[in-house]
DNA sequence: GTGAAAGCGCTAACAA
DNA sequence: TTGTTAGCGCTTTCAC
């Protein structure tokens, strides 16, 4: 079928031994073994086989990396990280996008797993089921190192690098407080998932701090989506039950809750003030100073994977990266010029 | 090491073949059989090796596809294209990340080999090396089917999916010239590149088709990234050489294009138009109602993945398919209202 | 420095 | 329907 280390075994006149140390760099090959095996395998265009590779070794040098949203370029740059430290050790990644679907997700393991990864690195998805026994389960049967990013499971005890997103939402409602706004609706996702929970504690505990009372109904639940905090926002315009200011909790809400008040010409700080959680490099082109609290997705990739090879190499370091994002004031946070709408 | 196949077969009772029939879901199993061994299986834990399954068939069920910016959301979707397709026809798909690196692109096509992959997708890097004759022979010697996407290789005759940017920005600047526009400038990249090519001819067989001699000096290269776009706007403006339309020619070189103009407080259109090609989610966004010739991304996906899919079982079906961008026209096309700046 | 040979875990005839 | 067995292509002792 194909050409295999025996064809070139014979081609060189060596045995399969010598081959195989040539394709490894392993020591002890003559200068003039080398260069007749190195020669065969170029002219007769030979590619070693990862599957008899694997087999015979006992682990891969692969290490999976799953997220749940291919298009958001907060996982693009997350990826980007992962792979700057990956490729400096050598080790080879695998991608896996599961679409926010645990199903899918369950399917993605299986098949790393089929792989003998090394260890996998992992987003995971934002279902329901984050509370499931079983949920977590699937990850627990996993006996192979798990680095989580950015979205913590509950009840798992799991290593990972994270963001502190309570921090992150504190700040962002504190200066919206310091700012004389009282009236900030923040647009939430489901309020038992992981990821929807620091922030809105971040967000009560800046009201507590300021002993301002939390307005209930604020808190406005969605999905975390585009379009989800698009319609939401639209709804509060026409209902004309706009607040003083919005946070957002994500560069996808902060997206849409935009898009919906560009739609209808309402200006920032103008007209309402904005502070946002997660930057896009999108947010740039906007003729407003968008006050952000920024999240270094780069970074958080590289950490995920230094902490993988730690992991690896069994060294008894940190398992719980904390990364804080960075508040970046602009403007957007003042409080509104004109009348509240 | 690991749980095998023989401790199941020990386990449930049964012969390893029948163990591997019931994995591979194969017929002739009693129903009695199935049963031990799925028990045993789910006892055990055990998970089937990638690596001897790969190694006793002949091939994988593994398309890779290799593309070369994961932050940007165009190619995001185009993997959910091709995964949605794979997915249904049960294929796997390894994803690979260059980064515009032709060094990085040679050795992921090496490692999709040593995987014995069934075929590789690939949108292909933006080196100078496309018009290397040792580049087209990277590609050559790649003896498994590849599905090129929205770059052709020049040279190089393979299949592949791409749009008609030539008939994309020929729409673009009509539209323009329709609307009084003589003065028009288009950022490129180099001009010897494929996918400069087709967008910039486009242009010229817009002006040829009104009669209007181009004028280089509105064509300016740069490359294709958001700063240089942007860098070269900004340029324009502090010279005051704007002209009185821009057309894109991608939705990076758009996105650092009116990224300046916003800098300088310069409205679309009321002080220039703007016509692009590609679009972002983004865009929706601005207060501006961008005119622009949009691309279906997921559907490239969607079709590359059944060329190859078609490919792969032999069938004789087209192996070049052109997709139609479609224009949507929705205001920034206009002659500035007020003088140019 | 080099080679022989025994696996690695699975599949796919072929027998039964 | 089920089992036996010979590979698949490589790595890795262990001799030499």
């Amino acid at each position: 079928m194909h050409v295999t280390i025996k064809d070139i075994a014979v081609k060189s006149g060596v045995s399969m031994a010598t081959v195989s140390r040539v394709i490894n760099k392993a020591p002890h090959v003559s200068q003039k073994a080398e260069q007749k095996v190195l020669k065969a395998i170029d002219e007769l265009n030979y590619i070693p086989s990862a599957y008899a590779r694997g087999l015979s070794r006992h682990e891969s040098d692969i290490i999976g990396i799953v997220i749940p949203e291919i298009t958001n370029p907060f996982f693009g740059e997350i990826i980007t990280g992962v792979t700057q430290i990956a490729d400096e050790k050598g080790l080879n990644i695998l991608i896996f996008n599961t679409d926010e679907d645990a199903a899918k997700e369950a399917r993605v393991f299986q098949i790393l797993q089929e792989y003998r990864v090394r260890g996998i690195i992992v987003t995971p998805v934002t279902g329901i089921n984050t509370f499931d026994k079983d949920y977590v389960r699937l990850f627990e049967k996993l006996n192979i190192p798990i680095v989580l990013m950015d979205r913590r499971i509950k009840n798992g005890r799991f290593d990972g690098v994270f963001f502190d997103d309570r921090a992150a939402l504190y700040q962002a409602t504190s200066l919206l407080l310091e700012n004389e706004h009282r009236n900030i609706t923040i647009l939430t996702g489901n309020p038992k998932h992981v990821i929807t929970q620091g922030r809105v504690q971040g967000y009560r505990d800046a009201f507590e701090a300021y002993n301002v009372p939390v307005s209930e109904k604020n808190l406005i639940q969605g999905k975390f989506t585009i379009e989800s905090a698009y319609e939401i926002t639209k709804d509060l315009i026409t209902d004309k039950k706009l607040p003083t200011a919005f946070v957002g909790i994500s560069n996808m809400l902060s997206m849409g809750c935009l898009k919906a008040l560009y739609e209808y010409h309402i200006s920032i700080p103008e007209d309402i003030s904005f502070v946002g959680y997660d930057k896009l490099e999108f947010f740039d082109l906007l003729n407003i100073n968008l006050t952000l609290v920024e999240k270094d997705a780069v970074e958080m990739g590289r950490r995920a994977a230094m902490l993988m090879i730690d992991k690896l190499s069994g060294k008894n370091t940190q398992n719980r990266v904390v990364l804080m994002p960075e508040m970046v004031i602009r403007g957007s946070e003042q409080f509104p010029a004109r009348n509240q709408v």
